[in-house]
DNA sequence: TGAAAGCGTTGTCATAAGACCATTTTTCTT
DNA sequence: AAGAAAAATGGTCTTATGACAACGCTTTCA
């Protein structure tokens, strides 16, 4: 239940036997199904996730009513609707399970408590912000400027189980494009 | 020459004035033109700068040979190539001064032996960090979907100092368009 | 199990934005 | 201060992609 998780904090910092205890002890399981909603557009999220198995997504709804997804995290990752968790005000995002999921659960209360009191849990979570920043980057330069065929082609390069596992349309407001447009071009590939 | 960064720190945490000082004393003054390079492709990014008063751009150049602008800063901003100065390898990215700049610069090395022993130093780079990706899912959201004119509107809102005092040719590659584009879209307001 | 809702595909048509170019304006360099 | 280089503007033409709609397939859930 809690290997993933040791593993990833092992990963990525040294960390004794006692503190990882300390840390895994306050995250809890949870299942989810297909496009459950783990928070919504006004809810603030008090909630940070880990992911044993599944995927998370977390999207807006643009001002056309449209779909805008802003990140995908898949299994051995962690993941919340961040802005709202790190600031702690009412989310514009949505954070929902793109596929069935096993989860695992730590409340805002105790992720702040974790990062004051455990130096590496800080520091794990001071990389994932570096990783999640760099990546956020990585999307820009290489969506801004490109064509749709490309991004495409990026997708299948940099994130090819986004394009097995998730819906079309939710990869569409990913890559910023409508799912016909998205069809069309899988089609001319 | 060291007061706005005392302040950056001190707005963002509780800092005691030894280890102010000892922060601050590893940031040597740098006065650089307009668009004098500080890091280019290739090279790995060795800095890490505080803006006194300026204004900094990261920029890469993608396969077509457009330049497309991954982040600007002002000044009370830090600012690296940050990619390459947290992965510690060669920048696909530019850094350069958008406007002649006063900046405050530091090592890498230095940074990162900061980092490790003042504990409020790794939180204000964290917090930094926190900002920055939020600011890119910001303009991902925002420039993904959206129109031309309307991605227009969005900086004059969100951060009209960059139609003042940037380059057309800059803002255009910040938003995801052509100088001629952008160019017809003002006349167009 | 069957009806309903949602998703993916593909067609037509309209349009926003890119490519390319010429001209003017600004900035840089000596 | 003058000439050169770069940037900004705005024109025409082309094209990629959005909007909309029709259809079939799959999933869901009562």
């Amino acid at each position: 239940m809690y290997n993933q998780l040791e593993n990833y904090l092992k990963e990525r910092t040294d960390i004794n036997d006692t503190s990882l205890q300390e840390v895994t002890s306050h995250f809890k399981p949870l299942k989810t199904k297909r496009n459950e909603v783990l928070c919504r557009t006004g809810q603030v999220c008090k909630n940070f996730y880990f992911i044993n198995e599944g995927c998370l997504r977390m999207y807006e709804i643009d001002n056309k009513g449209n779909e805008v997804t802003g990140y995908f995290a898949l299994e051995d990752q962690i993941m919340s609707a961040i802005t709202s968790f790190v600031l702690n005000k009412p989310s514009r995002d949505f954070l929902v399970s793109a596929e069935p999921s096993n989860l695992l659960v730590i409340s805002r209360d105790s992720f702040f408590k974790l990062i004051d009191t455990i130096p590496e849990f800080r520091y794990v979570y001071n990389q994932f912000m570096e990783f999640a920043f760099i990546h956020s980057q990585m999307r820009i330069y290489s969506f801004l400027g490109m064509e749709g065929i490309d991004k495409l082609r990026w997708v299948m390069e940099h994130e090819p189980k986004l394009l097995t596992r998730i819906s079309s349309k939710a990869v569409a407001s990913y890559l910023g494009m409508t799912n016909s447009t998205l069809s069309k071009l899988r089609a001319q590939l």
